[in-house]
DNA sequence: TTTCCTTTTACGGAAACCCGTAAGCTATTC
DNA sequence: GAATAGCTTACGGGTTTCCGTAAAAGGAAA
């Protein structure tokens, strides 16, 4: 089982119940192993580090209020940024994000070892997942959402997410050329980005840019 | 200060955080006190008051998961359906719901006593909260988001939500009057409804309706 | 009923959007 | 270099939206 753990978590109430499951696990934890920003998390795992004496776990939330200047800013930064020094650290995600498509895209793009949901039976979720890192195995939640009823198979990219943000803005559609020409983007003319919002309107069977706007809303896409 | 306790919410981890907070403001608080379900709450209350020994404090979340079919669904439905049965129960809300302008909806609307964010220092602010009640005076935290940057002095009526609505959901505006005449909905006419998108993008300085759909979804009004 | 005011509806032209077709451009292959 | 395929752009006309103006309908008071 793990000995050193650092939990960071903005939410004092989220960060006791951490502090609490690792109790219960019997892994030894102090005070000052949990913090409330991403900065100190960072700077606690490279003084670990240095004292020879690094952290075997990470349990982080994935986005944090930004309530005073930070370098890092979310998790997924912090996740990354600790990885950087300490390429073995394990690392499980605890966050009210609930999709099952974020969390195995987290599993796959940062390869961390665990997700789970802040959701009903969280606890005993937590509980679950640590005893199968230190099993050395992962864990992907069972109490993940399977997203949206009939998960369409698309994903939208960079330049999707682009022109779609300009609409949302206000941006009228004539007038997204000259801003991709401006930021050379590549297909810039009005008719590659009519013909982008058609494809995309397509595939997802939606009718205008108004249902759009709402269907990437809903889904954090923009 | 208060001798009996109901905690409504699904989150077993936030449960647990709140739970140790009256621990530690030596309330007796066992194991039946706290539920995951509006319905359990609504009856366990009800049970309270038969048994001749009511609750004091209610402390609810305000959204919870439906992973069961529930007759109260919301926070908001269960502390009506309280009150209903137990005017005197003093009710904190304690929710992820950071934004002043809702909380003092609740304040003014529920009659609630006190709202508490789930933020940094939330455990903290829970005991403040409980404190203040037991004296009998209400409490709104002081971690409260003074909601979006300049709040805009407007108020979506029902009439706007339902034609945002309808375009949100792909309906082309020159279709909505005949929606409306079906729902006998007052000005159903092509024009009433031009002019009123007008008037509302006027007024928020919001130039496209893809940019109204995109502020009305941030701002959760749709 | 008449008058006045507000709300709702009708209308029309300009602008923007939608969508199909065709032309142009680029890169790979022969 | 020529040919082909795939992507990008240009163009055009039908539809929808935008927005101002004016007519019609409702409501309250004289």
């Amino acid at each position: 089982m793990f000995k050193k753990v650092l939990i960071a978590e903005d939410h004092e109430s989220a960060s006791i119940s951490v502090q609490k499951t690792l109790t219960d696990l019997n892994i030894f934890h102090d005070n000052r192993n949990y913090v409330f920003y991403c900065d100190d998390a960072l700077s606690r795992i490279q003084k670990a580090i240095s004292e020879g004496e690094p952290y075997e776990l990470l349990i982080t939330d994935l986005s944090f209020d930004e309530d005073s200047p930070q370098v890092v800013k979310s998790g997924s930064e912090l996740i990354k940024a600790a990885r950087n020094i300490q390429p073995d650290l394990k690392v499980l995600v605890f966050s009210i994000e609930n999709r099952v498509s974020v969390a195995a895209g987290l599993m796959s793009e940062l390869d961390i070892d665990a997700f789970v949901p802040k959701a009903r039976n969280d606890a005993k979720d937590l509980k679950a997942a640590i005893e199968k890192m230190a099993a050395d195995r992962k864990y992907l939640s069972p109490n993940l959402k399977k997203t949206f009823s009939p998960e369409p198979a698309f994903t939208f990219t960079d330049y999707d997410k682009t022109i779609i943000s300009m609409l949302a803005n206000g941006k009228p559609q004539k007038d997204i050329p000259f801003y991709l020409q401006r930021n050379s983007i590549k297909p810039s003319s009005l008719s590659s980005v009519e013909k982008r919002f058609n494809t995309i309107k397509t595939i997802l069977d939606i009718s205008s840019n108004e249902q759009l706007i709402a269907y990437c809303k809903d889904r954090k896409i923009i």
